[in-house]
DNA sequence: TTGACAAGCGGAGACATCTCCGTTTAATAT
DNA sequence: ATATTAAACGGAGATGTCTCCGCTTGTCAA
């Protein structure tokens, strides 16, 4: 949990774990002031007190220092859905999909602002690379598996697109802009959505 | 082809419609020597000999200067359509929409860089709004009119999702961020692509 | 022609992101 | 203890977005 980075090779520095936990939790209370969307890099700076660059040298953008914030609840995610995904084994991987989609609505429901503040930097930033977020890498992951597994039992139509072309339009499809629309401008409540975006991929 | 704004209230005065000319006029220079994404509205201001609360005043960002840049090819683009499924309107529907996705993924290749453009601003500003742009409106009008049909020639499953969302997940599906990644990273020629979206979204 | 005035102009400036680099400092070796 | 050094710091500044507002200028009516 305490790993921002994937090279153990020596423990942080005094300072660099004081100014960690600074940072953190100045975010965390200007993101609850204000919301993620309207704090800057600066203003976390400034609360945080520690220059700029020092903060963007643990952080490229908004997006990485969300993504710390969530890494408890990522993880916890993932369990949750390990689990539900070995209790129902013997479903059929359509019904399964269904109860993973409705693990991550969940998720998303409850970290709603963080992932927005993930998505759009990673957006702006990086090569198109929020898909490079290791959140959507293991996603991606097993809505493969379950596609397949889907294509084997063949009930479903016989030409299907592949299978990890199906989850990239899925992840999409659960993308913070396209559920976010969904829910405040096209009205559909989490339950809703669930149906609907089951009925899209589930064949 | 000369309404930027949609009132015709009064016809422009002459020094605005002259720095207009020049805006787009070094907008396409620029555009073109380094290409959209690198060039800032600073740039085009300079560049067109103007202040940057002129440039802002007519776009209130690249995206909308982006989309005017455009607005020719638009309506290219939907007469190709029109013409297209009048032509075709015996076929069964889903065949019309193989058609129309053909035709928006030549013209998306063709406009790529300002449709990147329209697409990268339309979502840091307004409220997730790239769906809003006219555009996409008009798209997703056609799209419901083609899911709807193939609902009740009901050939297909008997449980559809609404035509509505399934009309917002395939333009999802359609956007830049998807298309982008999965030609340049999945590595999916553009037919590929649409034969991928095809099986994604037909039935 | 002239006067009035809405529309347009433009640049200063508020803020934001992000980088560069000289300085400081914690950790380790001696 | 002290020296060494790689890492971390911090803030100035380059560049960008976007707004505000006093000034200028077409346009139209008289």
């Amino acid at each position: 949990m305490n790993d921002t980075e994937e090279t153990p090779g020596r423990s942080e520095r005094r300072d660099a774990a004081e100014n960690r936990q600074r940072i953190l939790e100045a975010a965390l209370r200007l993101f609850e002031q204000q919301g993620v969307e309207q704090v800057s890099m600066n203003q976390i700076a400034i609360e945080a007190q520690i220059g700029p660059g020092t903060l963007y040298r643990r952080y490229r953008n908004k997006g990485e220092l969300c993504l710390d914030l969530m890494k408890e609840n990522i993880v916890l995610l993932f369990e949750n859905i390990e689990t539900h995904l070995k209790q129902h084994r013997a479903d059929p991987p359509s019904q399964r999909l269904k109860g993973l989609l409705a693990l991550f609505i969940r998720f998303r429901e409850k970290k709603s602002q963080l992932l927005t503040g993930v998505e759009e930097s990673a957006s702006t930033n990086r090569f198109k690379s929020r898909t490079q977020s290791p959140l959507y890498l293991e996603l991606h992951e097993l809505l493969v598996e379950l596609f397949d597994e889907m294509k084997v039992d063949g009930q479903s139509s016989p030409n299907q697109p592949d299978s990890v072309f199906k989850a990239d339009m899925l992840l999409m499809a659960l993308s913070s802009e396209s559920y976010l629309f969904q829910r405040d401008e096209r009205g559909y409540s989490p339950e809703k959505f669930l149906e609907q975006i089951w009925l899209t991929f589930h064949s």
